[in-house]
DNA sequence: ATGACTTGGCGTCCAAGA
């Protein structure tokens, strides 16, 4: 069994290169984030006709997740329980599903913006309803995973240069990383991906400045597993030849392979 | 090669991304 995660920057825009992706790669269960996209938008009949149900949240211009399965899609849920308020909304950040008995939440973490900036707090209180959203999960016999775009960057070594961020930049800070640290408390084991090219697993390069063609690359996009998924796990790794070319998101898909399940 | 940002929206610039 093939699970992906990919922000994919408008599902919208990048509808075609998604399903081409989907069935080159053969990926049975994809959580997808930054659909940018309402749902009267979202692309449910193309998906399905390439074989995928989805459960999907999705507001408009910003956020929006969705979880695309071949397997067979269960117990959808829309949200995260306790998800924090930004500017009085509730934005479209998280979803789940069960898919041929794996339970899966895609999840968009906040930004956080600057350190200072009320995003960053908003962001560590979401990543706490995170943390007790999925606690009992993670903890449970049933294999369980949450995947997405975390926007933080777990260690030094996960982004090309660490001495790029100060005082004012998030994704790096102690805070950040203890809030991870608490996910992982609850049960959950980080699945780090192989990179199929340089030393360092990436799964997000900025547009700008050529950061691809000179690999200044961070690892945001994460796979938590519990016990019963993590040992599961054959292999996982970073498709980055999707990254390439015109009209590719500035993210590419974090791949795991799993064994067969009884 | 992968090549100097991209996206969506009360749009012809702006906010947001990280």
């Amino acid at each position: 069994m093939r699970i992906a995660t990919w922000n994919v920057n408008s599902v919208t825009v990048r509808l075609e290169r998604l399903v081409a992706w989907l069935e080159r790669s053969g990926t049975d269960v994809l959580c997808l984030q930054e659909l940018k996209c309402d749902l009267a938008a979202f692309p449910a009949e193309r998906l399905r006709e390439a074989g995928y149900e989805a459960v999907v949240a999705g507001t408009g211009r910003w956020n929006g997740v969705a979880v695309l399965s071949r397997v067979g899609l269960e117990d959808p849920v829309v949200g995260l329980p306790g998800a924090p308020e930004y500017d009085g909304v509730v934005e479209p950040r998280a979803v789940s599903a069960v898919c041929a008995g794996v339970k899966v939440w895609s999840v968009y973490v906040p930004n956080g913006r600057e350190v200072e900036h009320p995003h960053y707090a908003y962001k560590l209180k979401w990543l706490a309803a995170l943390r007790g959203a999925v606690a009992s999960d993670a903890a449970g016999e049933r294999p369980f995973a949450v995947l997405g775009d975390f926007n933080v960057i777990p260690t030094d070594e996960d982004v090309w240069d660490i001495g790029v961020f100060d005082e004012t930049s998030t994704h790096v800070t102690e805070a950040e990383r203890a809030a991870l640290a608490d996910l992982r408390a609850t049960g959950l084991r980080d699945v780090v991906p192989r990179p199929l090219k340089y030393d360092r697993p990436f799964t997000y390069w900025d547009y700008r400045q050529l950061a691809f063609p000179k690999n200044k690359g961070m690892r945001i996009d994460l796979v938590y597993g519990n016990s019963a998924f993590a040992d599961a796990v054959r292999d996982a790794h970073v498709d980055r030849e999707e990254r390439k070319g015109k009209g590719a998101s500035d993210h590419a898909p974090v791949v795991v392979d799993l064994e067969p399940m009884g």
